[in-house]
RNA sequence: GCCGGAGUGGCGGAAUGGCAGACGCAUUCGACUCAAAAUCGAACGGGAAACCGUGUGGGUUCGACUCCCAUCUCCGGCACCA
């Protein structure tokens, strides 16, 4: 059923449609949905085959946690783009659409440690169940390429990755200060502190002390904000970049009674307004620069800054600080400037440290102003005063104040000439910073991939050998979630022999990040049985990278910049020649309970999948996901929606399969082949740009004028069965289960889902006749029907004979006369 | 504070400079029915009308929900990043 000539086309030469008696039943999906989902696995329908006729397409939906529960979440960010690799596939692409399951992760753990279970069991039963789930939705899967990132198989190559990535030095182990959560009790990267608190349970993140391993995420920081072949929606970009935050400035010299410090800034062309340092609380000076006087005081604030949460830091909005008791030589006029100690410095960006120039930064003033130091004024607006002392000028103006400067434009304009003539005098270098940071990728838990490392006593820190490879999660391990990895209680996992000596030695007990497995699972989907490295790279060179990628917002920084990170660096190992892992990028919306709040079981709000299937079927609940809003908008579920999306179904159905009650009417077979040909180009256009909710309203304005049809003497017209045939295949990507059963049912032998998309036919698109409305000045006074290709003249008489119009024009001046074919009159009077 | 996005009937929304409110939901009325459900038919922005209406005020244009400027509100993100 998978070869290229099973998608024959159909549409050329159609078999003949026919057209029903009329069934006793009404539309059951119960009684057709669970059939096909059955024979369309019997069949392998939905099997990818790479080397398959037709231009590839990649079409991927970010894989699910498997929780134990597909919510109507998943179901709303899967269904649409199924549709559409659905409606893709018609049109005679080869779509890879695959699925899988982020599998590590701390809920297996902590489901594990409450209940007195296997993580592995937990993670591989809901799996089962979720699959169950999916097929139910009436996906075009193919789950021959499953795969879950806790299979040997496939973090076996995450080793792999990190074991190629520490020879070349983009992996590696250093000492300080890390995000720590105490409710996960595990350390945590930059990117899952919100706020402060842990991305995944809401704690307040606390710091500490120690040895981890990262990921150079920060050598590919410019990389990173080159978003070139990337088509991303603004906020993600504005997001990423912000995140790195790239800032451009120099660094200064000041020679201090404990050597040099190197402060950054952005703005040296205020270096003569500095008038005092501020280390931060964690620099490594703050001790040597503190005089024996200040000692006390200085000891006091360190122990309160230290002690206080990132949360708790940012929410005091006064600021804090202490004078360390030391000076430092300003390296233009050799003023003595006070250092200070505030924890509003941070120690993680720049050098930890500052020059305060408070008359130019709102921060320095506000400090300065708390303190009583001095405030120096050397940049004024063009023209302007000289500063009032109640805040800071942070805006463009001239250099004033500054000796050899003054008189240069302050701000951009003069950075770099600023920079170039410090440079000269030797105490300035221009630099770069970034607030990007190493991805700290240890976790001290159990449920992830084992970090590929053996500590000799002899040789230190040593990569396990490819040979080696997978290191395999223990079956069973106790938990005692105590802050050291639950591997750490496994004697037999931790004894190893060094790999260069032969000695014992020991494992490492950490595990991985698991945004480390969703990293490259895209590319896995290529090849998901490979052995012979993490993908077969001429596969993944044929399809990579993906060309529609969707999900939710909440991984705009996270999985986005990581997975992005993770394709520029198997670029650089060899393994692939993109750069970037996706040329578009789509956010879902999200679907809130029915009170417009984020759905959650203790709010009792959470609306469920399984339920609405049991009681409308799939089919209608894809319908009613399609088109409760603008997919990329979201918004509260509406119980009572749902009841037009099953009203529409029962239509369709009456519409092949019964008769249908009403008046007589008269539709043309002119006006009917218009009403399907026209929904046809609408609805491929709408597939294109993901408009999903204005296709279902296509559909639904076709069987309208379908089901008037269906009582009108066309119906006994080709141009009804052409209708009716066109139709079907219309339905099949948004419907697949009730659109199978119509095909088969009307003489079809082959499923639908192997038919070619219909062509447009363009002249029955359009209309020969066209209503178009009449303006008067720019305000609609009428309408008109003429002909759609009449000329300016013929339209503009026959608006002018149209008494609504000729009302406002006679006996006036005629201005302009403006004529839009098919669009619009407009006659300007006077 | 900075960055991004959005404001259209009772509700979800449609309209890529050209008849604002498509398609639905809800509501109301009618038909069918003993009755109800289902189904079918109709009404459904405001106003008696002239007309007025896409957050508000300007502008560009023959013509603006759409483009520009300003402003307000809401949502999301970041938040002492020097």
């Amino acid at each position: 059923m998978t070869s290229p000539d099973s998608h024959a086309p159909t549409i050329d030469s159609p078999e003949p449609i026919n057209i029903p008696e009329p069934r006793a039943e009404r539309y059951n999906p119960h009684a057709i949905e669970a059939k096909w989902q059955a024979q369309w696995d019997a069949d392998h329908l939905y099997r990818f085959d790479p080397a398959a006729s037709g231009e590839k397409y990649y079409a991927l939906t970010m894989f699910p946690y498997p929780s134990g529960n597909l919510h109507i979440g998943h179901w709303y960010s899967y269904c649409a783009p199924d549709a559409r690799a659905r409606y893709l596939r018609m049109n005679g692409r080869n779509v890879l659409f695959p699925m899988g399951f982020d599998s590590f992760g701390l809920p297996a753990e902590n489901a594990a440690i409450k209940n007195n279970l296997n993580p592995r069991e937990w993670t591989y039963a809901n799996i089962d169940y979720m699959t169950g789930q999916f097929r139910r939705m009436g996906t075009m899967i193919d789950w021959s390429r499953q795969f879950a990132t806790s299979d040997p198989a496939y973090y076996r190559w995450n080793q792999w990755f990190f074991t190629e990535m520490f020879r070349r030095g983009l992996v590696y182990k250093k000492e300080g200060l890390v995000n720590w959560c105490p409710r996960d009790q595990t350390v945590l990267a930059n990117e899952q502190v919100v706020g402060g608190h842990c991305e995944r349970c809401g704690a307040p993140v606390e710091r500490r002390n120690l040895s981890q391993w990262y990921m150079k995420i920060t050598d590919y920081a410019d990389e990173l904000l080159d978003f070139g072949s990337t088509d991303m929606p603004e906020r993600v970009r504005a997001m990423q970049t912000h995140w790195i935050g790239k800032s451009v400035g120099a660094e200064i010299d000041f020679a201090t009674p404990a050597g040099l410090e190197t402060v950054f800034t952005t703005r040296p062309d205020t270096l003569l307004g500095a008038t005092f340092l501020v280390l931060a609380p964690e620099h490594p000076k703050v001790a040597a620069l503190t005089t024996p006087e200040q000692q006390e005081i200085v000891r006091a604030y360190l122990e309160l800054a230290g002690g206080k949460t990132d949360v708790e830091r940012q929410q005091s909005s006064e600021k804090t600080g202490v004078f360390t008791g030391s000076y430092a030589t300003h390296p233009i006029t050799n003023d003595q400037l006070p250092i200070w100690v505030a924890d509003y410095v941070l120690v993680s960006y720049g050098t930890g440290s500052i020059m305060a120039v408070p008359a130019h930064d709102e921060r320095d003033f506000e400090f300065a102003r708390a303190f009583g130091l001095n405030i120096a004024e050397v940049i004024r607006p063009a023209g302007g005063e000289p500063m009032d002392m109640q805040s800071a000028y942070s805006g463009e103006g001239l250099i004033v104040n500054s000796g050899e400067f003054d008189g240069m434009p302050g701000g951009k304009a003069s950075i770099a000439k600023v920079i170039a003539r410090m440079e000269a005098l030797g105490f300035a270098r221009a630099r770069t910073t970034f607030r990007l940071r190493d991805w700290l990728i240890s976790r001290q838990r159990f449920w992830g991939t084992p970090i590929p490392i053996i500590y000799c006593p002899e040789h230190g820190a040593q990569p396990v050998p490819e040979s080696e490879l997978p290191v395999l999660l223990p079956a069973d391990v106790k938990f005692a979630p105590s802050g050291q990895s639950p591997l750490k209680g496994d004697a037999e996992f931790q004894k190893a022999t060094c790999p260069v000596c032969g000695g014992a030695a020991e494992r490492d007990t950490d595990t991985m990040d698991t945004f480390v497995d969703s990293s490259w699972y895209m590319f896995r989907f290529t090849s998901p049985d490979f052995d012979g490295g993490p993908w077969d790279r001429h596969v993944a060179d044929a399809l990579m990278p993906i060309d529609l990628y969707t999900g939710g917002i909440e991984h705009a920084i996270l999985h986005l910049l990581y997975s992005r990170f993770w394709t520029k660096v198997a670029r650089d190992l060899g393994l692939s020649t993109i750069s970037e892992p996706f040329k578009v990028l789509r956010n879902q919306g999200i679907i809130l309970g029915p009170d417009g709040e984020k759905m959650s079981k203790s709010r009792g709000n959470v609306i469920d999948p399984d339920d609405l299937v049991r009681e409308y079927g799939a089919d209608t609940v894809r319908t009613y996901l399609a088109f409760i809003a603008p997919w990329e908008v979201g918004g509260p579920w509406d119980k009572s929606g749902i009841n037009g999306p099953a009203k529409w179904l029962s239509r369709v159905w009456a519409l092949y399969f019964d008769s249908i009650r009403g008046p007589a009417e008269t539709v043309s077979e002119h006006d009917l082949r218009y009403a399907v040909h026209s929904t046809l180009k609408k609805v491929g256009g709408d597939f294109e740009r993901l408009s999903f909710n204005t296709i279902v309203a296509a559909l639904m304005e076709l069987t309208n004028t379908l089901v008037k049809a269906k009582r009108s003497p066309v119906a006994h017209t080709p141009a009804w069965a052409e209708a009716l045939e066109i139709f079907n295949l219309m339905l099949a990507p948004l419907v697949p289960h009730i659109a199978e059963e119509i095909w088969t049912e009307t003489g079809h032998s082959r499923s639908v889902h192997l038919q070619h998309w219909p062509a447009v036919d363009e002249a029955a698109a359009e209309r020969d006749t066209v209503t178009i409305g009449v303006q008067v000045g720019g305000k609609v006074r009428g309408e008109v029907q003429i002909s759609r290709t009449a000329t300016q003249t013929e339209a503009i008489d026959a608006a002018r004979a149209n008494p609504d119009v000729a009302r406002y024009v006679e006996g006036k001046e005629t201005v302009k006369e403006v004529y839009v074919p098919g669009r619009i009159i407009n006659i300007v009077v006077r």
